[in-house]
DNA sequence: TAACTTAATTAATGATTTGAAAGTTATTTA
DNA sequence: TAAATAACTTTCAAATCATTAATTAAGTTA
């Protein structure tokens, strides 16, 4: 329970001129007490502060309007750094960024072959060992390691409790690097770090809530309620490639019938296409997309029924969680020119309400690192905390 | 944008110490200071302050415990008063309530027949005048008029968009209301409301997420997240009715196929029986019920069934919302008897951890008065308004 | 060039509110 | 009855922002 104290007082004014900055930079200590109702004085004093620790900085004079001009201030983005990691099925991949997200260096190691829980963990380590090497950066200008692990992810202890992929369970990630990193450590599932991401670095503004959803292997996705994620009280929220929309549809790896990802991921559109033409050969969901791309009619079909479904998918989101907002990626939406158009129009013709109807679904312009930068943002919104 | 002023520091602390009373009473200002981290001296003073404002009253002196007996606090209960109104399909129910939701009158009147939406207006006018006349208590100690309109409802202008039932469009409520009352007006969907009024009178204690699902001629439910009503961006979050669970069923109300509500609603109960055993005259969801109740194995059969597919569609809201708690009520809930087993049955089979496997499940202990509580705590969460 | 604007800092004062320490009151216990 | 204990209150110090005003800076405009 937050008490009402000087403290909170100040942190909270803080943060909203911290942010201010953040989300309007260039801007004026004057535009700053303008736009947030502080007075100047007050501004004037916490921005020193914020520049004292580093974390703003001046530049150049803005335009004058009339009188003196003002002195424009920036997010410092080099005076912290953040390590991200993402642990999918397959590799390893570690960066260190700035407060912008910019990749500074990048290692990573493959997964491929038989694994442990101790090699896991191992090569979690190097590639972080790797990383602090290669960029010569003071642990003290680090604020922390963020790790997009896949599957299920216990985010209170920073377990992973499930790793399909990998053929483990139950790693206790951040107590071992805890023991070995002197840093703030988070870790959560790859699909909600994404989604973060998305809502952090994927120039969306100021959006009330926002759903991340990614088609690939399987369908995750994520939810962003003011700028946080939001878990549910299980770390299960926005588990959407589970939910049942076919009462008597194929059995899934849950070992439920009907799961949404039956129909939409890579093997489910391959699947769809060898029954549909039985004569097709073995073809995988990329070559689906390319024949599509050079005009086979079949292939162009068969996108489109996926799509229908994906839209299927995506109205029982906005009835059920009523973002304003879908933002999807990964290897399916690969195909986003022949999907799109028929998502959209099955949202249009199954949405319940006009105003529903509206809700904006995009594709992701955060391109392969979208995971790696939903692990650093994981620690940037700690540091930003966004209050709404 | 909360600016960090003294204002702030003050509400948050006597929001505190409200709430703490609220859930705890009887408390004395020593346990207070005790469980919230707040100082004697500041827990005194806005004591008494409440106490000055009528909506704290000390009553008797507690037990000792080797010293002084602490003076114990309570809600003053009869400072303030609530009306709530239920505007559902058949009829407006109208009522006047104090703090803790304990009722003292009661109006209502029929909506059968042709109605306008001036007529309706007027009849939610006249049930208002009705039960201030009766009452005899002064506007003063009103806080407002909460009102649970079913259908779809814009909750920030206050008009009620679709109320299929009454055939009715567009009902400025909020507006005319104001027009003819000097007091706050809320308006809400009913099953949203239900939701409110559950986790605040339905004893669920500090739950962090809830969801009421209400079934009955359709299927609502709300998402009540840390003590407050979640809308999403467009007023339709927890819209669970009109969830697409199978692709190939029957068409809904809606004009989609294979929506939630058209397995589980009463018509659908009424409708399986009729397929499945097709020598059935015309019955009743209720007789079926009652049937059940006698032993008649078809019937329990059907409602079996119902709570299977019930069960899915609440597995999917696990999976998506993910709250701590689900709450069921409506009229299809009285089987509650034979819907539970199945309902909790697939809900273990089905939900993919073994901690969303524990979400608590359970049939609401308000009675009939549920939805008008609901409309009732519209207006206590804003007075009480719970700090997280 | 003088007069006016706007930006930013600094300083003084005041208001609000919590926090810490000490004091008062009521009760139990030795 | 005195000492101890707990509940509550009073007093004063500390934190922090708002307000006001003065100062400096660096323009623009007449």
């Amino acid at each position: 329970m937050q008490r009402g104290t000087f403290q909170l007082m100040k942190t909270v004014n803080k943060k909203i001129i911290l942010n201010k900055i953040r989300t309007s930079e260039p801007i004026s200590r004057a535009q700053i007490a303008k736009e947030t109702g502080l007075t100047p004085p007050t501004v004037s004093s916490i921005v020193k502060e914020l520049v004292d620790e580093g974390l703003v900085k001046e530049s150049k004079l803005g335009e004058s309007s009339g009188g003196r001009k003002p002195t424009m201030l920036h997010i410092n983005s080099d005076a912290f750094y953040v390590i991200g990691v993402d642990a999918g099925p397959e590799m390893v991949e570690c960066v260190l960024t700035d407060l912008t997200g910019e990749i500074y260096q990048r290692t990573s190691s493959s997964l491929k072959g038989q694994l442990s829980n101790e090699r896991f963990l191992s090569l979690l380590k190097e590639n972080i060992y790797a990383i602090l090497q290669l960029s010569k950066i003071e642990l003290e200008k680090i604020i922390g390691i963020g790790i997009a692990m896949h599957g299920v992810v216990d985010v209170e202890s920073g377990r992973s409790l499930i790793a399909p992929n990998l053929n483990l369970r139950d790693i206790p990630i951040k107590d071992e690097l805890s023991k070995e990193f002197d840093l703030t450590i988070k870790v959560e599932n790859d699909a909600r770090a994404m989604a973060l991401g998305e809502s952090w670095f994927g120039g969306h503004g100021d959006v009330d809530s926002m759903v991340a959803v990614n088609i690939g292997h399987g369908v995750g996705a994520g939810v962003v309620i003011n700028g946080k994620l939001y878990h549910g009280s299980h770390d299960m929220a926005g588990e959407l490639g589970h939910m049942t929309i076919d009462l008597h549809g194929d059995v899934c790896m849950c070992g439920n019938r009907g799961c949404l990802q039956t129909f939409v991921n890579g093997d489910a559109i391959v699947k769809r296409m060898k029954e549909q033409y039985n004569d097709v050969e073995e073809i995988t969901a990329k070559e689906i997309y390319e024949r599509a791309l050079q005009g086979e009619a079949a292939c162009v079909q068969i996108l489109g029924e996926t799509g229908n479904i994906i839209g299927i998918g995506l109205t029982n989101l906005i009835h059920l969680i009523n973002p304003s907002k879908i933002v999807l990626g990964g290897g399916v939406m690969k195909s986003e020119k022949f999907l799109m158009p028929t998502i959209l129009e099955t949202i249009q013709d199954r949405a319940l309400t006009s105003k529903s109807k509206e809700t904006a679904v995009m594709v992701t312009k955060l391109g392969d690192d979208a995971t790696l930068l939903g692990a650093v943002s994981l620690l940037l919104v700690e540091l930003f905390d966004p209050v709404s």
